[in-house]
RNA sequence: GGGCUCAUAGUUCAGUCGCAGAAUGCUCCCUUCGCAUGGGAGAGGCCCCGGGUUCAAAUCCCGGUGAGUCCA
C-alpha cells in the first residue's frame, strides 16, 4: 500500500524554489515560496486577510472576473466551452445537480468512451451544492449557487488501449500549477503568500492527488489530478479507506471559485457583497434597514470573524456567535439583532440566484428528484422573505437574477414560482389548522406535544417544528424540540431496502469475435422482409435459442419501444421470434427453435405490430413538441412507453393539465400530422449535436457512443434510437385517451395513433352509446338526463326514507301490546323487515316510554333492543343474552343495542325467552 | 425510486365496529328604519371507488383512485 506523497514533488516547485512544510496548527503538508511560513494559511488556521485589503491589483465584478479567467486560458490554447445546465440529470442519470465542471464530462469522457468537446478546454460552469445550505448567509463565504471556473485536459497513458476515443498527453501537474501561478501573477497577487496544500481528492469512484490553492486565508481553487479508480486490489489506499489503482486516462480537473476570486479582488466583508451588491442594496431598502456608522463598523468586524463559522466544526451557530460577541465586546442579543436580517438578505440573494439557474434550466418543482430540491429552496427563500419582512415578491427577486444570467424563459419561471408559493401557502394553512387542533388537545390535557408527534407532522405534513412551537404557544401548549430532531426524522427513513436489480448476464457467453449486427431497420424502416446469415446461436437449454445474425430488420427493445416479433425461416421451415435485445451493438433474436450457424435465412417482421409502434413512437415526439409549444420550454419528456394498442408519455409541467390544455395539445399534434412533413434521421457527433441543438435533445434518455442519432419531426429534434414513420401523415391521427398525474410536476399522457386511435375512440363511443341506449335517449342527452336521474334518485331516496319513518312511527305507536314484567312495559315483536326499519320502530316505541325488543328474520336474524332513559336495565346486556340463542353476538349502549346471528329458526325462541332473561338479569 | 399521512354536509373538520355529527356558509322566520348583531326553524351526505372480515363497516383488512408530505 502506498499513499500519494511522492506525487506532490513537482519539478515546477523545485525550479521555483518552493519548500514543503507541515502546518503547525492542523498538520497538513503544503508548498510555499515563503520559508518563514508556519501555518497552511487556510481558515480557521489563519484569518481572512484580504477583507478591507483587496488581494489583487483591481476590483472585478463577477462578469469581469469570469471573462478574465476564460480569456486567460484561451490565450493558453484552451477552447472556451459553453456551460452545461445545472440539472445534471439531463445528460447523466447518476446525479441530480451539477456540482462541479467535471460533471459535464462524466462518465463518458472521463472513462475514454467519448472524446471531450475540446482538449484542453476552459469553462465557467454554474453549480448548485445543497450540502452547505445551512451555512449560507452566516459564514460569509458559503453559497449554494456558484460558478466553477475551470480548465481541463484529458490525457491517455502511453500504454493506454487504442480503442479509447482520444489519445496522447496534453499536460499534467507541472503545467497546471504553473498556469495557476501565472494567473495569480496576472491578477496582481503576491505569489509569496500563495500556498499549495496537499489534499488527496476522492469522489465518485475516482481519486487522485490534488492541491488546494490558498491565498490570504481563503481557498481560491482546487487542482485535482484525477488518475485513480476504485479497485479493491489497488495499490493506493486513500483517506476514504478504499483502495485505488491507476486509470487508463488521467485528467486535469481544476476548479476556481468565481465568486471567491471576485471577493478577494474586492475585499468586501462577505462574498455576497462582492457578487450581488445590487440585490443586497435592493433588499436593505425594501426592508427599511438603516445602520448607524457604528453599527456598520460592528457588522463589518463581525462578518470578518464569521468566516470561522462552520456548523460542521463548531457545535452550533449560537456558540460561535457568542464567541464573536465576546471578541467584539458587545452584547450577543444586540449582535444578533444586527446580523440576522443581513444574514437573511444574503441567503435570499443566494437562493434566488440558485433558483434562477435551476428553473432557467428547466427544473420543475416536484416531490421527487431535482424538482424536490428546487421546491425546498423556494420554500426556504419564501420563509426567509416572510420572516425578514421582504415586501418584494419572490418571483420578482428570482426574475432579477434570471435576467442577469440571460434566461429567455422568464415568464415561465415567474409562473412556476407563483404556483409553488401558492401551493406552499395552502400547505402551511392546512398545517397550522392541524397543529392548532393538536395544540388545543394537549393544552387541555396539560401535556407537552410529544416528539413523536412533531416528527409525524414534519414527515407527513411538512410542518417545521419551529412553526409547531409558535402555534402551540399561542394555544397554551408546550413543545420540546430535541436538538437531534432531523436525525430522528432521518432514522425513521433508514429501513430502506437495497433491492438493486442486477441485469441478467444472459448474453455473456457470446464469443468476443462476433461483430456488431448491421441494423437494417434504420435504412429501411418500412421494409419487413430481409435476408441474412446466422452468425451464432446460443442454446438457452429450455427450448429457446438466441440467434445472432449478420444483419437484421428486427428492432431490439430500447428507448421505450418494445422489440419487434416475427419469424425467421430457412428452406420453408420457420421459427418464431418472440423477443429481440441488443447488447454492445450485438442483436439477439430470441426464437423457439434451433437454426444451424452459417445458414442463410429469411426474416419477416410482424408488420402490423411494427407499424403501430412506429406510429406511436413518432406521435410521442409530436405530442411532446406540441405540449412544449403550448405550455413552454420547460416541458420535457420524463419517460415513455410505446405500446401496440396505446402508448404513454410523461411530461414535466408545474400545473395539472386542464381539459382545455389536452384539447389544445391534441389539435397542435394533429395539425403537424395533417401537414404531412417528412421525418428525417441524422447521425451527428454528440458534442456537435449538443452545441447545435442543446441538451433538449435528450428527452428520451441519454444515448451512448460518439455519434448519436437525431430524429427531426417538424421543428422538433430529439436524440432517439427508435423506428419512425417516414412522413407525419403516416400516423393518420393521434388521440389523447387519458391523462394522470404520476408525481408532482409530471403528467402522464396516454394516447393512441392511427388505427389504434380509431379503436380507442370507438371503444369510448360504444360506452356512450350503450349508456344512452339504457336510458332510451340519444347520446347527446346523456349528461342532462343522467343529471336528472341522479337528482330524482336522491329525491326518491329521501322520500322513501320519510315514508319508512312514518310507517315505523305508526307501527310503534299502534296497537302493539306490551307485556308487563317487574313494572316495565316491554313490547316484544317479530317484524321481518330491515335493520333500519327495526330501529325506527323501536325508537317510536321508546318515545312512548316502553321498552322495545324487536326481531327480524330477514337477511339472517336481527334483533334490536331499545330502552327509554332512566330504566334500571341495560339494553346491551339483554342483547348479549338474546344473541346467544340465535348463535351470534351483538352490542351497543345502555339505551340502544343491536345484534344478530345466523340461526333464524331460533328467533322466535329468543323472543319467547325475553321474560326469563329480564327476570334473570334483575 | 422508497417511506409516511389524509379522503365524511358547499367549506373546515370531529366521530373509529352498534341510530351520520359540530362549526361555518346557505334558505326561511323573529329582533332592527337599515347595517352589525342576537334568537329560532330548515335544507344540505352513494361517509372517494371495488373487494374481504363481521350478526353489524363511515369505522378493521386488502386493492385501486385522488391529494399532501419527507427522504435519496
Amino acid at each position: 500500500m502506498t499513499d500519494l506523497k511522492e506525487e506532490y514533488f513537482l519539478d515546477y516547485f523545485e525550479k521555483e524554489g518552493f519548500s514543503r512544510r507541515a502546518c503547525d496548527s492542523c498538520g497538513v503538508f503544503f508548498w510555499t515560496r515563503d520559508d518563514s511560513r508556519q501555518k497552511c494559511g487556510e481558515a480557521p488556521c489563519e484569518e481572512y486577510e484580504f477583507i478591507g485589503e483587496p488581494g489583487f491589483n483591481k476590483k472585478y465584478t463577477i462578469d469581469e472576473m469570469r471573462e478574465k479567467f476564460l480569456s486567460f486560458f484561451e490565450g493558453k490554447n484552451h477552447e472556451r466551452i459553453d456551460p452545461y445546465p445545472v440539472a445534471a440529470n439531463r445528460w447523466r442519470d447518476d446525479v441530480l445537480l451539477t456540482q462541479a465542471s467535471i460533471y459535464d464530462f462524466q462518465p463518458l469522457v472521463t472513462s475514454g468512451e467519448v472524446p471531450p468537446p475540446a482538449n484542453p478546454l476552459t469553462i465557467s460552469q454554474p453549480c448548485i451544492r445543497m450540502q452547505d445550505i445551512d451555512n449560507v448567509g452566516k459564514t460569509g463565504r458559503h453559497t449554494i449557487a456558484f460558478e466553477m471556473l475551470a480548465h481541463h485536459a484529458f490525457n491517455v497513458r502511453e500504454n493506454g488501449e487504442s480503442e479509447l476515443a482520444y489519445s496522447g498527453k496534453i499536460y499534467w501537474k507541472d503545467e497546471t500549477v504553473r498556469y495557476c501561478d501565472e494567473f495569480l501573477r496576472e491578477m496582481g497577487a503576491n505569489l509569496e503568500e500563495v500556498v499549495y496544500i496537499e489534499d488527496p481528492w476522492v469522489g465518485g469512484g475516482n481519486a487522485g492527488p490534488a492541491f488546494e490553492v490558498i491565498y490570504r486565508g481563503l481557498e481560491l481553487a482546487t487542482l485535482v489530478f484525477m488518475s485513480l479508480k476504485l479497485d479493491p486490489k489497488g495499490e493506493y489506499q486513500l483517506k476514504d479507506g478504499q483502495s485505488y489503482s491507476p486509470m487508463q486516462t488521467y485528467i486535469v480537473d481544476t476548479g476556481y471559485g468565481l465568486e471567491r476570486w471576485t471577493w478577494v479582488s474586492q475585499g468586501t466583508a462577505t462574498v455576497y457583497e462582492a457578487i450581488y451588491p445590487e440585490m443586497i442594496e435592493l433588499l436593505i431598502e425594501d426592508i427599511g434597514i438603516q445602520h448607524t456608522e457604528d453599527e456598520k463598523k460592528l457588522l463589518y468586524k463581525a462578518s470578518r470573524l464569521a468566516g470561522e463559522l462552520d456548523v460542521d466544526a463548531s457545535e452550533t451557530f449560537d456558540v460561535a456567535r457568542e464567541k464573536i460577541a465576546g471578541e467584539l465586546g458587545v452584547d450577543k442579543k444586540e449582535l444578533e439583532r444586527l446580523m440576522t436580517p443581513m444574514e437573511s438578505i444574503y441567503a435570499i440573494s443566494d437562493h434566488c440566484r440558485a433558483l434562477a439557474f435551476m428553473l432557467g434550466d428547466g427544473i420543475v418543482p416536484s416531490n421527487v428528484g431535482t424538482g424536490y430540491l428546487a421546491r425546498m429552496v423556494i420554500r426556504r427563500a419564501d420563509r426567509l422573505c416572510n420572516s425578514t419582512g421582504v415586501k418584494i415578491r419572490l418571483e420578482e427577486l428570482i426574475d432579477i437574477q434570471a435576467e442577469k444570467i440571460g434566461y429567455k424563459n422568464r415568464g415561465v419561471i415567474r409562473d412556476i414560482v407563483c404556483a409553488e408559493i401558492e401551493r406552499y401557502a395552502e400547505t402551511l394553512e392546512r398545517g397550522s389548522r392541524k397543529v392548532d387542533q393538536i395544540a388545543k388537545d394537549h393544552s387541555k390535557l396539560n401535556k407537552p406535544i410529544p416528539t413523536e408527534k412533531l416528527i409525524e407532522l414534519y414527515d407527513s405534513q411538512g410542518i417545521q417544528p419551529s412553526m409547531v412551537r409558535e402555534i402551540a404557544e399561542g394555544a397554551g401548549a408546550t413543545v420540546d424540540i430535541p436538538n437531534d430532531f432531523y436525525s430522528l426524522v432521518a432514522s425513521r427513513h433508514e429501513k430502506r431496502q437495497n433491492k438493486k436489480q442486477t441485469k441478467v448476464e444472459k448474453f455473456k457467453e457470446v464469443k468476443t469475435g462476433v461483430h456488431k449486427t448491421k441494423r437494417l431497420y434504420y435504412e429501411n424502416p418500412i421494409e419487413m422482409r430481409f435476408d441474412a446469415k446466422v452468425v451464432d446461436v446460443i442454446d438457452n437449454k429450455n427450448g429457446s435459442f438466441e440467434v445472432i445474425l449478420d444483419r437484421t430488420l428486427f428492432y431490439p427493445e430500447g428507448g421505450g419501444q418494445p422489440s419487434d416479433i416475427g419469424i425467421i425461416s430457412k428452406d420453408g421451415a420457420c421459427v418464431n421470434v418472440v423477443d429481440v435485445q441488443i447488447e454492445n451493438g450485438i442483436i439477439f433474436h430470441s426464437v423457439d427453435g434451433d437454426i444451424a450457424v452459417g445458414s442463410s435465412i429469411e426474416g419477416e417482421v410482424d408488420g402490423k405490430r411494427r407499424t403501430r409502434l412506429m406510429r406511436h413512437h413518432t406521435a410521442t415526439h409530436i405530442l411532446v413538441h406540441s405540449a412544449r409549444q403550448l405550455l413552454g420550454d420547460h416541458i420535457r419528456q420524463a419517460g415513455a412507453q410505446k405500446g401496440i394498442d396505446n402508448s404513454r408519455v410523461d411530461i414535466q409541467h408545474y400545473r395539472k393539465l386542464s381539459r382545455q390544455n389536452i384539447r389544445d395539445i391534441e389539435s397542435i399534434a394533429n395539425d403537424i400530422i395533417v401537414e404531412n412533413t417528412g421525418v428525417k434521421q441524422e447521425w451527428l457527433d454528440r458534442h456537435e449535436a449538443e452545441k447545435k441543438y442543446g441538451f433538449d435533445l435528450y428527452q428520451g434518455g441519454i444515448p451512448k457512443g460518439v455519434d448519436i442519432r437525431l430524429i427531426h419531426v417538424a421543428e422538433d429534434i430529439q436524440a432517439c434510437a427508435g423506428t419512425h414513420v417516414e412522413r407525419t401523415g403516416d400516423i393518420g391521427f393521434v388521440k389523447i385517451i387519458n391523462t394522470e398525474r404520476i408525481q408532482d410536476g409530471v403528467e402522464r399522457i396516454i394516447f393512441a395513433a392511427g388505427d389504434a386511435a380509431l379503436l380507442e375512440i370507438q371503444k369510448t363511443e360504444d360506452i356512450l352509446v350503450e349508456s344512452a341506449n339504457m336510458l332510451n335517449i340519444s347520446p347527446g342527452e346523456v349528461p342532462k338526463t343522467t343529471q336528472r336521474f341522479f337528482e330524482e334518485w336522491k329525491e326518491r331516496g329521501k322520500h322513501i326514507e320519510s315514508l319508512r319513518r312514518e310507517i315505523a312511527k305508526n307501527r310503534g305507536e299502534g296497537e302493539m301490546e306490551g307485556i308487563e314484567i317487574n313494572g316495565l312495559t316491554i313490547v316484544v315483536q317479530r317484524i321481518d323487515t330491515s335493520m333500519e326499519q327495526l330501529r325506527e320502530i323501536a325508537n317510536a316505541i321508546v318515545e312512548k316510554g316502553k321498552i322495545a325488543i324487536l326481531g327480524s328474520g330477514e337477511q339472517g336474524c336481527k334483533i334490536v333492543v331499545a330502552i327509554p332513559e332512566g330504566k334500571n336495565i341495560r339494553a346491551d346486556v339483554v342483547m348479549k343474552e338474546l344473541a346467544k340463542i340465535i348463535g351470534g353476538s351483538g352490542g351497543g349502549s345502555a339505551e340502544f343495542a343491536q345484534g344478530g346471528g345466523p340461526d333464524v329458526n331460533n328467533l322466535d325462541l329468543a323472543l319467547e325467552s325475553v321474560e326469563n332473561i329480564i327476570v334473570s338479569i334483575e
